[in-house]
DNA sequence: GGCTTTACACCTAGGTGCGAACTT
DNA sequence: AAGTTCGCACCTAGGTGTAAAGCC
């Protein structure tokens, strides 16, 4: 699998599918924060090969931003607290288009913390623990380049219900045939899995001419925010 | 002056207009929590008398909910941050119906406090400073009683734009008409000055007979939540 | 040519007072 | 009769991918 791709632009982007987490194994009566960023996967730039469906490395990667970490709002809670709920992280973290990344969770015992900040690197040793899943690994884009990735988040993400094909330009007839011919599962979450899951060829029947891969110049991109979903 | 009042729903009704606070005079080093909550203004239910639009005791306060604190979210701030900013609190407060209210907001030394919590009252004493305007004491209801104060919500909260007299049932000439004969200024915000320059006379137009004044018998209502604004 | 930016139609989410129904 | 609850039409606010334009 080749994971997901997240638009990222200036005014920010939520991420979707989003981080979701569940913790285990605190000790109920200590206080913890918890904590999330994100951190290049390698220090590479990329370009999509369209005839391929394949992202290939293009150069080395933009001069890195000064890492930033999301505090959870709900922060120094309980280990009791926090063990009772799922997390949605929110936050801004800014992000390099055409890069991979992994996000990661921190969690954090109150005594070990030496001033936790959003413009310092997540302390690191005894009483400190980072969890990265590699199933979330994605690659950031100003626009999507595999036609599969823009097919499931139309699908999935509630927001984008405009571009379905149910619902816009279809007649009476079209209806019918859609409820036949093509027809998907009901509407549930997108997550992760989903993209480990999916398969490397595109679907795609507009005839457009297969391009020769080529090693392309890298341009230097101008670095953007990329957020988590609220809720 | 009458104040002003605020609808309360079981669901939560934001407040407006909206608790909008500065704080001067911190020390920019220390650190502080900054609150708010909602205290009765007296032990009596009210009623409104339409004829002489005019609020009325009309019995005894019923059993009061336990008190209900609101932490600004940017609690634990330095003076020098909580000096910066503009709060607009929010929150969920119960309150009873047919009640006057006095909104507080509460500035709190961290050396001092002992475990602030939504739960438990302010604490008091060296280190805490509690401050309440009177011009922001409102009665709460279930549907307002003064149509000038209906009259003032739809012209100035933004939600409520559907229920101005320009952009709904007008036609052509009533648009016209409006510019010239009942032209009132430009949208402002809405602030609780307003109420206090209020008329107590209102321009009601419908035929209702008035009533007369009475001791109505007190009907205990379930409590509800009124919320102030985010942002 | 590859990538980014911008304006946009189309959604979700939720804040308004209203009026009918309901409760006491 | 007085007050509360509920569903509603009508808004604001803001999250989607898209297509055209802009940039390098």
């Amino acid at each position: 699998d080749i994971g997901t791709e997240m638009i990222i632009t200036k005014a920010g982007r939520r991420m979707f599918p989003a981080m979701r987490v569940k913790i285990a194994g605190l000790d109920p009566h200590q206080q913890y924060y918890i904590a999330m960023d994100i951190v290049p996967v390698d220090n590479k730039r990329y370009r999509y090969v369209y005839h391929s469906s394949k992202w290939m490395v293009a150069g080395n990667a933009d001069s890195p931003v000064p890492p930033r970490v999301y505090i959870h709002p709900d922060s120094l809670a309980s280990g009791d607290t926090w063990m009772r709920q799922v997390l949605d992280d929110q936050g801004h973290i800014i992000l390099h288009s055409m890069h991979k990344y992994q996000p990661r969770v921190h969690v954090i015992r109150k005594d070990f913390s030496s001033e936790l900040s959003p413009n310092k690197p997540v302390p690191s040793g005894e009483g400190v623990k980072t969890f990265s899943f590699p199933e979330t690994v994605f690659t950031t884009v100003t626009a999507y380049q595999n036609q599969q990735i823009t097919r499931l988040k139309i699908d999935r993400n509630p927001f984008a219900k405009g571009f379905r094909d149910s619902g816009r330009n279809r007649t009476g007839l079209e209806a019918i045939m859609e409820t036949y011919a093509f027809w998907r599962p009901p509407v549930r979450t997108l997550t992760f899995e989903d993209f480990t899951n999916m398969q490397k060829q595109q679907g795609g029947s507009t005839g457009t001419s297969p391009t020769t891969s080529s090693t392309g110049t890298p341009s230097p991109s101008g670095a953007a925010h990329l957020l988590s979903p609220s809720c």
